[in-house]
DNA sequence: ACTTTAACTGGATTACATCA
DNA sequence: CTGATGTAATCCAGTTAAAG
């Protein structure tokens, strides 16, 4: 038996499956003519009470869902062909098989958008954290420069001798030496710096983020 | 009461057929 | 051949309601 005479049973036998229970479920088409071309007719709407007397919701079964997702997992697109060899091999109306494609699109989108959003979240709480340490590192360097500036100023003054404390000796926490070069020192890898300085309350670590899923 | 999900609705788009 | 028009199929976003 090649592979394609394996698959035909296999359908059928899922035909043979499903096909009792699709009767229970799915009431025929009257005019179910099969030699007829395909027809080409606009769904009716369904509303009011002809729908409440056919129209009952039916939960699929496990192995009607599994062959779906399997489906689904190759393709998310559903060609007409497919749909119809889906619904038969289902014993399900081709309309149920694209209704549960397109319910399967949407979850499959809401979660992928769940997904983005929590990496996104991520991201900007990381950022935030980097902003916030970026801006203490200004501020402390922005303390020496000053501390710096004065000290020349003092220095400057000592050399005129009209200062009066040309003679005293830097103080070794404020001179020019204990400029950090490389400009990151001892603020290099400080994270508690980060959460003791707020400025204009731009630093709210672990701020509440809008869910839109609310 | 709440969640999940099958089924529905309406609007937009596309493909195809028909006709002037 | 071409553009206009109509129809059916399909998609999506949003909604409804049955069932667990």
């Amino acid at each position: 038996m090649n592979q394609q005479e394996s698959e035909e049973r296999e359908a059928v036998q899922i035909c043979e499956l499903y096909t009792p229970l699709y009767i229970q479920m799915v009431p025929q088409q009257q005019d179910n003519n099969l030699g007829e071309a395909k027809r080409r007719r606009r769904r009716k709407k369904n509303r009011g009470s002809e729908a409440d007397a056919v129209a009952k919701k039916r939960k699929l079964t496990a192995a009607q869902v599994h062959l779906l997702e399997t489906n689904f997992g190759s393709e998310h697109k559903l060609e007409s062909e497919r749909k119809d060899r889906l619904a038969s091999e289902l014993g399900l109306d081709p309309r149920q098989v694209a209704v549960w494609f397109q319910n399967r699109r949407a979850r499959w989108k809401n979660k992928k958008l769940e997904e983005e959003y929590s990496s996104l979240k991520k991201l900007h709480e990381s950022v935030v954290v980097e902003k916030c340490r970026l801006e203490t590192q200004i501020l402390k360097l922005k303390e020496q420069l000053s501390e710096a500036e004065k000290e020349k100023e003092r220095l400057i003054m000592g050399e005129r001798g009209d200062g009066p404390l040309s003679s005293s000796s830097p103080s070794p926490s404020m001179s020019m030496d204990a400029v950090d070069p490389t400009g990151l020192g001892e603020f290099g890898a400080s994270f508690e710096d980060v959460f003791y300085y707020m400025p204009e309350n731009s630093c709210i670590y672990g701020m509440e983020w809008p869910n839109p899923y609310i």
